[in-house]
DNA sequence: TGATTATATGCAAATGTTTTCATATTCACA
DNA sequence: TGTGAATATGAAAACATTTGCATATAATCA
């Protein structure tokens, strides 16, 4: 497993390392999504979604179809779902301590619930 | 599903978005391993290794051993591998087109081959 | 104790990512 | 054609990560 590939796989997982793309992703579960439904889903604005977008169709994480002036987002590779879930199946066998997990949520009930 | 989850996921997946920490994690599959042998697998310098093994010990990803002066790391939850694993039936399916993986191994190629 | 080996940490420079705001493009329809 | 709606892009500021270097700690052994 040499280098490049490491950095190749590295840039894949980065794709998942931002609330938003993971959130855009778990929406896109349920199947395509206009932009504009994501908008509203995720309380961000649209250029921050369309960026976010614009960064998973350029990792290849999604595909694309347009009608009229509406954008329909999809995921390309239902397996992404796989990878998510094994993830969370990591969470809930604790590899990262739940007290972590519930000072964070307890850190998010104090400051005001921000959108993404 | 909300916001702060989501950022705990990616967090999580920013572990993995580092060439170095996934080369390490590929390594400890194999078993335990020192922070020397790491750093002679990897090519990198003592004190690259040991801050990326600082943010996998933060991430509660690793676990450490301490034997005289030498510190050996193990992963804590092997299902990480299997995560690795469903990421690597992922580009086997060529969700990364084959093609972008070409040019940049070929471009890889023409620049010295670089350590970690 | 002093020297040596193994590992960790602090900090500043370099680099990369995210957000925000403004503007551009594309399509539909009056 | 002109206007509005949906989406995309550019660029600068804010922020986070990574690297490299110097130094710190901790254990071993002469």
């Amino acid at each position: 497993m040499n280098q490049v590939v490491h950095q190749f796989k590295a840039d894949f997982f980065k794709m998942l390392s931002h609330p938003a793309r993971l959130a855009i992703l778990d929406h896109l579960r349920a199947g395509e999504k206009s932009v504009n439904e994501l908008q509203v889903l995720l309380e961000a604005d649209q250029s921050t979604i369309s960026q976010q977008l614009a960064k998973l169709r350029s990792g290849n994480l999604v595909d694309t179809r347009k009608e009229g002036t509406t954008v329909y987002y999809s995921v390309r590779d239902p397996m992404i779902f796989q990878l998510m879930d094994v993830a969370k199946e990591i969470f809930n066998r604790r590899l990262i301590s739940h007290q972590a997990l519930l000072e964070q949520v307890a850190e998010a009930g104090r400051a005001s619930e921000q959108p993404i």
